[in-house]
RNA sequence: GCGGGUGUGGCGGAAUUGGUAGACGCGCCAGACUUAGGAUCUGGUGCCGCAAGGCGUGGGGGUUCAAGUCCCUUCACCCGCACCA
């Protein structure tokens, strides 16, 4: 008997030096066994193409200075149970972790202190670093990455140069969402009701020159690809909403010398259109401005609507607008001449920035119509248009040559005849912008571009990556929105890769959502100089099987990498067109009472207390008993000290344990062991965590009452813990004997006869009500079944003097007697 | 307004998809042991009732021998988007 991983000797030794006293000390055996994981490098692997590969993902964390949230180690614990599982089955697999490491909040500290980000990120990591090894995570160390780190984001910037050179990244000019305290541009996305995600400060727009990455040309398959993913619902109908595709029409109305552009899903109620509005910023408004009879009145409008933030913009419950007038525009279907309003209820960012009003069928028309006096021409049969716009379908009237038809054919011939007579022609818009890319700030990944007054926008030699951020004395960025890097003027100040002339860099960074678009590839070859990823790593390891994290990242991180993976598969880069085959998401975990866990509320659970008062073990075990895996769940600390006692129960089972011949197996432990292997494995592979959680505690109370436990019980016990609890169950493979790490043995398989009882209790009913139980051999003829429930004294009792008009017996489960 | 979700004991939550509602855990009650502890063990615990029995899965209706589960209707709460033409 080898000694290998136990200090004691054997199993019958270690029974015998077992005392009362001898408690579950779970500080030395969880530091035993990280140790002896750690020194055999348990976790760590490589391509290995005999082996079939599962490849676990979550999100890597931002490592903020507040260290682990018992919010992470969901998810986490999560994954490692499968993994673990995973590895037990055979599978060869990829649990990987990194850091997310670019951020504000670094910036922000070095602001207030002066300590470079780069030190304080990386004493962040190192604490993260060391409660994640802490609570027993089976994550590979070796391809722990940092998006701050040069030899990771020197492919960041790499990728950048490639939607470059594809010209999907692109420097405009545009109105941005600013937030006026971060002092930052703002990504569609990072918009929370009219304010900042990261500090909820309302969000003000601003003209700006920035770098900004076409996701819009992916919008289409952005959608149509989600079909095959098995992704939960709530994840696909939120990035389905977000790209927000709709059908419909663009249509041409003269205007002046031009020919105004709208864009409508209802081209078939333009017999309707009693007006147009253009969006203020519309740039018709300029280019006509001296050919209006109230430019005053119109110029005040435009001034007051940009003072105005996108928040209040959208709560304006009264429309307004000023007419333009002079021009009036001409309804391409009738000839009709209408006149043409600004209003703010029309976006500048979507469709053509211009509508055509049709005020009888749709709400928003409706409104202003009435406030202005406007004409309301009814085009769908239905509803009562004195009251309100009737939005509904019904047949077309007043509409020309579209009487009498339905929506259908109406729309259709409407687009028909518009192409025909060339005004206009069918279109698909999206609620999607393109990705704002640009950050005024210091630490994120530096943008490899620089200006040359002579060739323009040049992207840096790929050989001369990567660039890395130049040391500045200030943090601070400033209101008029330059970054910190354009203090540094040795860095800014430097030569154009093409003509060799004077030129300047790029100062504003990535956001930090760019690094952590393609980490997982990355995971796949970490060390790798030459190339991101290489061909063979990513053919073996993509996709992600599983991936779990937070749905706070649906419309953010999820559909970033999306959009990025899916460039880099056109470029032939990665061979895959989308990245993660399966995508969860967890629940978030609230205090006691309710509330989210914040610093200022005080009320925030930190891991390394539950640690070191309950263990590892517990403290995951709880993780995963804690709720439904992807609903809200409270922390209780009693609820904690239950999992804890059960834990403690585990341990010392020990002293019961005995050699099979001297407690053979019978069946109920055969039962109970068979359908508990059964239970778990099913239960983890749902995602049920909870319930598997509840399984093996039925199975231990199973065992519990037992005078002697047989090896084999105990043994199956301990690999079904094994994910879960995994110090312990390694501990306790120890006590039994044997020489192996039980994370590399094999899972157990259940048998389902085994685990079917050969008696089965029938429940009685007289219709439909419980009268009593009944234990009958499983498989009884279903006569036989109808006479011995009828020989029951309760049912005796109750049938008397009535009579019986059918029985009904569902096999080894009811007899319902109806009279 | 649109999209997604949730409602079950004192509490967190189970329920093989129509077949004994309340698994498992917390809490509570009773008992055991004890160098009294936030320890451990045993039993009990949906509600009303001495009992027989009755009532119970947000509310109301329906289908069925049988409904937490299916259908109709209604209410409450949570999350995401929101003047998207």
């Amino acid at each position: 008997m080898s000694k290998k991983y136990n200090g004691k000797n054997t199993f019958e030794e270690w029974q015998q030096s077992w005392k009362i006293e001898d408690r579950y000390n779970f500080k030395s055996i969880e530091k035993k066994w990280q140790e002896i994981w750690e020194d055999e490098k348990v976790y760590h692997v490589e391509i290995d193409k005999n082996k079939e590969k599962f490849y676990a993902l979550v999100e890597f964390p931002y490592p903020s200075g507040a260290g682990l949230h018992v919010g992470h180690p969901r998810s986490y614990t999560a994954l490692d149970v499968i993994s673990r599982k995973k590895r037990m089955q055979g599978f060869n697999v990829l649990y990987p972790i990194g850091f997310d490491a670019f951020g504000l909040p670094a910036e922000n500290y070095a602001i207030k202190t002066g300590i470079h980000p780069a030190i304080s990120t990386k004493e962040n990591i190192a604490n993260f670093t060391r409660q994640l090894k802490m609570i027993g995570m089976s994550f590979d160390w070796d391809r722990c990455i940092s998006t701050c780190d040069p030899e990771y984001y020197k492919w960041t910037q790499w990728m950048f140069i490639q939607l470059y050179k594809k010209g999907l990244a692109y420097k405009g000019k545009m109105a941005i969402n600013w937030c006026p305290s971060c002092k930052v541009g703002l990504a569609n996305e990072e918009v929370v009701n009219g304010c900042c995600e990261r500090c909820g400060s309302p969000v003000v727009r601003k003209e700006k020159e920035q770098w900004i990455v076409a996701i819009t040309k992916y919008a289409d398959r952005l959608i149509d690809d989600l079909e095959g993913l098995n992704f939960v619902d709530r994840v696909k109908s939120q990035q389905t909403n977000w790209i927000g595709r709709s059908e419909g029409a663009e249509l041409d109305f003269a205007f002046g010398d031009d020919k105004l552009k709208v864009f409508t899903t209802r081209p078939d109620t333009a017999f309707g259109v009693t007006y147009m509005v253009l969006a203020p910023e519309h740039p018709f408004v300029a280019k006509y401005m001296n050919k209006f009879e109230n430019q005053n009145e119109i110029k005040a409008y435009i001034e007051e609507t940009a003072k105005k933030s996108e928040l209040q913009r959208s709560i304006g419950e009264e429309k307004t607008g000023v007419e333009l007038k002079g021009i009036k525009a001409q309804n391409p279907f009738n000839g009709e001449m209408i006149p043409v309003f600004i209003s703010d209820y029309v976006l500048t960012g979507y469709g053509t920035g211009a509508i055509m009003a049709v005020p009888a069928h749709d709400q928003r028309d409706y409104d202003f119509a009435k406030t202005f006096n406007l004409p309301i021409v009814q085009v769908l049969a239905g509803g009562d248009i004195s009251e309100k716009a009737w939005e509904e379908d019904g047949e077309h009237i007043n509409s020309g040559f579209l009487n009498g038809l339905n929506k259908e054919d109406a729309m259709r011939k409407a687009i028909d005849y518009a192409v025909e007579k060339g005004f206009g022609n069918s279109k698909i818009n999206f609620k999607l912008r393109d990705w704002i890319f640009s950050r005024q700030r210091y630490w994120g990944e530096p943008i490899p571009m620089v200006y040359c007054e002579h060739c323009g926008w040049q992207p840096l030699d790929e050989k001369d990556l990567p660039l890395t951020l130049p040391e500045v004395k200030d943090y601070l960025p400033n209101d008029e929105g330059d970054s910190p890097l354009a203090k540094a003027e040795d860095w800014v100040n430097t030569t154009c890769p093409k003509c060799g002339g004077h030129a300047r860099r790029e100062t504003d960074v990535m956001p930090n959502w760019a690094g952590s678009s393609w980490y997982f590839l990355r995971y796949c070859d970490p060390h790798n100089s030459k190339e991101f990823a290489s061909k063979e790593a990513l053919d073996y390891w993509m996709n992600v099987d599983w991936y779990n994290g937070g749905m706070e990242h649906t419309t953010l991180h999820l559909l970033y990498s999306r959009f990025w993976h899916k460039f880099l598969y056109d470029c032939g880069y990665v061979p895959t067109k989308e990245p993660y085959n399966k995508r969860t998401s967890h629940g978030m975990i609230l205090a006691a009472n309710g509330e989210k866990m914040s610093k200022s509320r005080g009320n925030v659970v930190n891991p390394d207390e539950i640690v070191e008062n309950y263990g590892a073990d517990s403290f995951r075990l709880y993780e995963m008993f804690i709720g439904p895996f992807e609903q809200t769940a409270m922390w209780s600390e009693e609820s904690l000290m239950g999992v804890y006692r059960f834990v403690g129960k585990i341990y010392n089972l020990f002293k019961k344990v005995c050699k099979d011949d001297e407690a053979p197996l019978n069946g109920d432990d055969l039962r109970a062991m068979h359908s508990c292997i059964l239970e778990v494995t099913e239960r983890i592979d749902q995602m049920k965590f909870n319930t598997a959680v509840s399984s093996l505690m039925s199975y231990v109370n199973y065992l519990s009452n037992k005078e002697k436990i047989s090896c084999t019980l105990y043994e199956n016990l301990l690999k079904l813990l094994a994910p879960f609890t995994p110090h312990l169950a390694e501990e306790m493979w120890a006590r039994l004997g044997h020489d192996s790490l039980i994370v590399t043995e094999s899972w157990p398989k259940g048998d389902a006869k085994l685990a079917e009882n050969s008696v089965v209790t029938y429940a009685v009913q007289i219709c439909g009500k419980m009268r009593g139980t009944i234990d009958l051999p499983k498989d009884m003829p279903k006569d036989e079944v109808e006479k011995s429930a009828l020989n029951l004294d309760n049912i005796k009792r109750n049938v008397d003097g009535k009579e019986i008009k059918k029985i009904i017996v569902v096999p080894n489960k009811i007899v319902n007697i109806v009279v």
